[in-house]
RNA sequence: GCGAAAGUGGCGGAAUCGGUAGACGCGCCAGCCUUAGGAGCUGGUGGCCCGAGGGCCGUGGGGGUUCGAGUCCCCCCUUUCGCACCA
């Protein structure tokens, strides 16, 4: 009889009285960090899609575990950020009080989940403890330079009168007041993530992980060769229009430029006639937000002429320079030379307002019929030609016309870069990190601003700044962050002359949060370092890093570069963070989509309370590849809850007939095949064909009423330790072995030889098709093996009385002979 | 639009150095046990045809390579996820 209640609170007791998910942070001879995403603890409570996490990160941390490794996994909690300050607005709390009660919430449910977390390594990064070290790491990022204060958009909501992040719009309006929300430069905190862009980029080549994640943040970072090329202004003057192009081969065809409509020169170009038209049209720009304003859906270009001219360098003619949304002031410079023939999104605009369009590249066999392509007349149709072939030509080009485009491009920015007008450069997607918040629940930034002194870091000996308990900490009415409203917080004196000083009252980004945790884990015995020496050199970098895809490029990226940033600053000996990463897939329910809306939340203490968390885990793990998610089905359940009591029978019957040894063949082998299988299935995170594995092999062992031996079953027993943890520290007690198994339990290895079996059944096919199985002797000939076939009455039936024209024997898989 | 992944029984899903498609589980069917069963045990279960010996079809659709294709190649369709006017 399998009570798993009472089963599961035994040996939760028992292994935190003996602390066996404890590794000896300074003495482990075999060091394993298993780390996975910390959670945002939220109210609602434990969600089965962290459960899903955090079940298959525990079967890869058990597994080690019993293969000898010392195993440490710690877990803790994401609990700053807009998510939990919006949701203590909504229910009218304070994020100081909710908070701790979610995370009491959080750890009761996580203790019953059969997770081995070491509790006595946790993270909560709105503790002071913790979060005075995310603030000494912003210190340290200052003052190697790598903290700037710099002007930058943010959405505005005009009505709340308040800083919205990009969530926090919909449809291009404020998601609490629906007010079309604009944009406001502020001047914020930015991490110079990008003076490691080639290293974050180089590093993706050599580090184990999920290829999509890699493929994700190669995307994210978005580099791009191309060449920076300087267009003079007609009306003369020291200012020029500066673009980034991909495609500096094109530059005959520049017929005009466009700039953002925050573009600094606007004001420049900006001819009388023109202004009234241009200030409407930047105005306008302005109102719409950064979100709609990247949405490039079914948009049509808008645009206004500026009046002004540049020189485009290559013809030495004027061109008209206008300004349009589509041009985005964050990428690049802001300012495109426009090649209509050749880009579809300049090809709109010309079309759009009577612009030039003028063809400068031509596949090969166009341009080698023509008498000459320095002047040809090219139909382009309904789009612009952006079809890349190797052998593409140019044309209407001048001196470089009839080259090799790509040949063209090296030579054209040669030819400008002589007359100080174009050089090569690499452009990224990838920009500086914000991490300014105008908003509350987060870590002061730890700088001061001082009418002598200017900006002034605080001192490290004065962290933590803390946080202070605010009453009103609503973003403001006034636009100012909440922090700004409480005198007691921000004036205060200067470290350096002593005089009135004031705090920035911006909070920190809650992705710095979460950018370092893993570095704290084994650290937090310590109360004067963020992160000890020796036990960061023990521990880190991460062995295994398990987590979702949904953090593919933010968090993983900035934890890259925070501690890159470290390793050169001296703190850490590693420059990344994580060897091994894996993303796990989603889990959906009854074929979709798990939502608060719908209703279909799995709540983890139904089912936990109902089946145990050991069949629950188990269930969890089975419903589909990991790596990939799947479909979680309350029928489903009920198969490894049977599993699991079936297994209990077996270990009970075992025990009760006492014997050993393995008296049958077939069943031993059984045993050493399923070895063999698990073992790799595990090291995969293949968890569901494993316990199909061990699904098969319990049958083996039952099959027609037979009792397993106590040999014969002792090797399941070990191999359930990490699906059904407590359950298999209970079946291997009563199998009289010494808790626990996880300290005194080692994964079973297999023999080969033991694998092999004396006849094989190996299919036979006639031209293709199976036509009958045979039974061989392991290893038999081709002749053997043609003879048997021929013996039997189907082959000989389709064979007929064709000859054999060709036989295809691969030993013990298959036999085709090939009739006609 | 770009990028990534994926389409297999009634369902969740196995099997990809090309070699017996459907492991394992759910469900369903039959039988056993039981006063009873939303329990347990045994066996069966891709579809169609059938003269009961077998035959044909079958991994989103269409072509191809091969003795042999779920697996490799080309074209198309669908779904999911990420990015999204990136110059």
């Amino acid at each position: 009889m399998y009570d798993p209640k009472s089963v599961e609170e035994k040996w939760r007791r028992s292994w935190a009285e003996r602390r066996t998910n404890e590794p000896d942070l300074d003495g482990a001879a075999r060091p394993y960090y298993n780390l996975m995403m910390f959670p945002y603890p939220s109210a609602e409570g434990l969600h089965v899609g962290n459960l899903y996490a955090f079940t298959g990160a525990d079967f890869h941390a058990r597994f080690q575990r019993l293969n000898g490794q010392d195993v440490f996994e710690p877990i803790g909690f994401d609990a700053f950020g807009i998510h939990s300050e919006n949701y203590a607005l909504k229910v009218g709390a304070h994020p100081m009080d909710l908070i701790p009660k979610s995370i009491a919430n959080f750890t009761r449910q996580l203790e019953r989940s059969g997770i081995m977390f070491d509790w006595s390594h946790t993270v909560d990064t709105t503790d002071p403890d913790y979060y005075r070290w995310t603030q000494w790491i912003f210190l340290q990022l200052y003052h190697a330079g790598l903290a700037v204060k710099k002007e930058a958009p943010v959405n505005w909501c005009p009505s709340c009168k308040t800083v919205l992040a990009n969530e926090q719009v919909e449809g291009g309006r404020c998601e609490r007041c629906g007010t079309e929300v604009g944009q406001r430069l502020l001047s914020q905190w930015f991490f110079r993530i990008t003076e490691y862009v080639e290293r974050l980029l180089a590093n993706l080549d050599w580090i184990d992980w999920s290829q999509s994640t890699l493929t994700a943040q190669r995307n994210w970072i978005g580099r791009s060769e191309g060449a920076l090329l300087r267009f003079r202004l007609a009306a003369g003057g020291e200012d020029s229009l500066e673009v980034f192009t991909t495609r500096p081969d094109t530059i005959f065809g520049a017929t005009f430029m466009v700039l953002a409509p925050e573009h600094p020169l606007v004001e420049e170009l900006t001819t009388p006639d023109r202004r009234e038209e241009v200030e409407s049209y930047r105005a306008a720009a302005a109102a719409v937000d950064l979100v709609e304003r990247r949405k490039a859906d079914e948009r049509t270009k808008t645009g206004v002429f500026t009046g002004g001219y540049a020189v485009n360098p290559a013809t030495g003619e004027d061109i008209p320079v206008w300004i349009a949304d589509y041009v985005l002031m964050e990428y690049g410079t802001g300012a495109i030379m426009a090649v209509p023939g050749h880009d579809q999104r300049d090809f709109d605009f010309a079309r759009q307002f009577g612009l030039e369009i003028r063809p400068v590249v031509a596949p090969a066999d166009v341009v080698a019929g023509a008498a000459d392509p320095a002047s040809l007349d090219l139909d382009l149709g309904d789009s612009a030609f952006v079809e890349h072939t190797a052998d593409e030509r140019l044309i209407n080009s001048g001196e470089f016309s009839g080259q090799v485009a790509s040949e063209g491009a090296v030579r054209i920015v040669e030819w400008l870069g002589r007359e100080g007008l174009g050089e090569p450069r690499v452009n990224y997607r990838l920009h500086d990190w914000c991490i300014s918040r105008q908003r509350y629940w987060g870590p002061p930034i730890p700088i001061l601003y001082c009418g002598e002194c200017g900006t002034v870091p605080v001192p490290e000996e004065d962290l933590p700044v803390v946080l202070p308990y605010l009453e009103q900490f609503k973003p403001g009415d006034d636009g100012i962050a909440p922090l700004a409203k409480d005198e007691s917080f921000y004036r205060t004196t200067c470290p350096s002359c002593g005089g009135e000083a004031t705090r920035e009252t911006d909070v920190s980004d809650t992705f710095l949060d979460s950018s370092w945790y893993f570095l704290r884990y084994p650290s937090t015995d310590f109360d004067d370092r963020a992160i000890d020496p020796e036990r960061t050199a023990r521990w880190l970098p991460v062995d295994t890093y398990i987590g979702g895809e949904e953090h593919a490029v933010l968090h993983l990226l900035y934890s890259r570069f925070i501690t890159m940033a470290l390793h050169d600053l001296g703190h850490v000996p590693f420059e990344e963070p994580y060897v091994r990463f894996r993303k796990h897939g989603l889990i959906i329910r009854e074929g979709a989509k798990m939502s608060k809306t719908k209703g279909n939340v799995v709540n983890p203490d139904e089912y936990i309370e109902r089946y145990g968390a050991d069949t629950f885990r188990t269930y969890l793990m089975f419903l589909g590849p990991y790596q990939e998610g799947g479909d979680f089905r309350d029928s489903g359940i009920v198969g490894p809850q049977r599993f699991l009591s079936r297994v209990v029978d077996a270990v009970e019957a075992a025990v009760a007939e006492g014997l050993g040894g393995f008296p049958d063949r077939d069943v031993e082998r059984a045993v050493h095949q399923t070895i063999k299988q698990a073992t790799e299935d595990f090291a995969s995170l293949s968890f569901n064909t494993a316990i199909a594995a061990l699904m098969e092999l319990l049958n083996a062992l039952r099959a027609a009423g037979r009792v397993p031996t106590l040999d014969e079953i002792r090797p399941l027993v070990i191999m359930l330790g990490p699906i059904a943890p407590h359950l298999a520290e209970e079946l291997w007690e009563m199998l009289g072995e010494e808790p626990s198994l996880f300290e005194n339990g080692s994964w079973p290895t297999f023999d080969p030889a033991k694998l092999a079996t004396d006849t094989v059944e190996i299919p036979v096919q006639v031209n293709g098709k199976l036509r009958a199985t045979i039974a061989l002797e392991t290893g038999a000939s081709e002749e053997e093996a043609k003879t048997a076939a021929l013996a039997d009455e189907s082959v000989m039936r389709h064979v007929g009385e064709a000859s054999i024209r060709k036989t295809i024997y691969v030993p013990d898989r298959l036999l085709n002979l090939v009739v006609g």
